[in-house]
DNA sequence: ATGGCTCCATACTGGAGA
């Protein structure tokens, strides 16, 4: 079971990237992040044509996350994270899909800080924390996917000393994603890729990817009894050649097939 | 330190992104 998550940056100015992709590759399910459309402006039609089933959750000009999948509907859990039912922004969408939790997230990149943006990453962070551990007290398996704005280590950014101030690198980010590991969640592409710099995002500005001057803040955390079935990982970086293309690449975790 | 680029909105410019 192939898995992947993409920021797409305006799913219908991505569109043929998207499709091309999904011809490439046929991920059997795929988180979108930044969909940048309203709720009616979601190209339902020609993913279906593709092959793929979406629910999504769209938000005029920004935002905006989707699942898609191909081995069935995904069954809707909510397109909301719990606890601030002020929060209006689209970031959050959760569905089970072939028995597992399906969480897509597109955290809030919280600059300048500090400042209300930076307030508003760490409360959504604190909501991420405790849903993240209900889910683990659920007991059943668990994917969170998506943009999560958090370079987590000095690793994950091509020059760290730029990032010190910046909301993607605060402590206060990084401390949130260690918490998440110290719950139990299990990093999928530092877990393939113990020792090597992998990037999910390079900028559009000063040739940022043909320089690889890139930053890892696209993850995938698997709950403990997911991470055993954990077989190869990647970031698909030639999408981010691609003429027209997003400032993040796909990125994708293939699964052992439940035997149970 | 700044600005470089891309997208959206209802636009000839500004906000947001990271």
């Amino acid at each position: 079971m192939k898995i992947a998550t993409y920021n797409v940056n305006s799913i219908n100015a991505r569109l043929p990237i998207v499709l091309r992709w999904l011809e490439e590759t046929q991920p059997d399910v795929l988180c979108l992040q930044e969909l940048k459309a309203i709720q009616e402006n979601f190209p339902e039609e020609a993913l279906l044509n593709a092959g793929y089933q979406s629910i999504w959750h769209g938000q005029k000009s920004w935002n905006g996350v989707a699942i898609l999948s191909r081995i069935g509907q995904p069954e809707e859990i909510c397109r909301a994270l719990p606890g601030d039912p002020e929060d209006v922004h689209s970031r959050y969408i959760e569905a089970k899909i072939n028995g597992i939790i399906v969480s897509c997230l597109y955290l809030p990149n919280g600059n300048p800080v500090p400042g209300p943006k930076f307030d508003y990453k760490l409360s959504w962070l604190n909501r991420l924390l405790i849903h993240a551990q209900t889910l683990l007290d659920r007991g059943t398996p668990v994917i969170l996917a998506g943009d999560f704005n958090i370079i987590p280590t000095e690793m994950d950014a091509y020059k760290p000393e730029r990032w010190v101030n910046d909301a993607l690198f605060r402590p206060e980010s990084r401390q949130a994603f260690n918490t998440l590991t110290d719950q139990g969640w299990v990093d999928a592409i530092r877990k393939i890729y113990p020792d090597q710099t992998v990037y999910t995002f390079w900028d559009y500005f000063r040739n940022a990817f043909g320089r690889d001057a890139g930053l890892r803040i696209d993850h995938f955390l698997l709950s403990p009894d997911v991470a055993p079935r954990l077989i190869s990982a990647g970031v698909d970086r030639h999408v981010r050649g691609w003429e027209k293309t997003s400032d993040h690449a796909p990125v994708w975790v293939e699964l052992e097939n439940n035997k149970s």
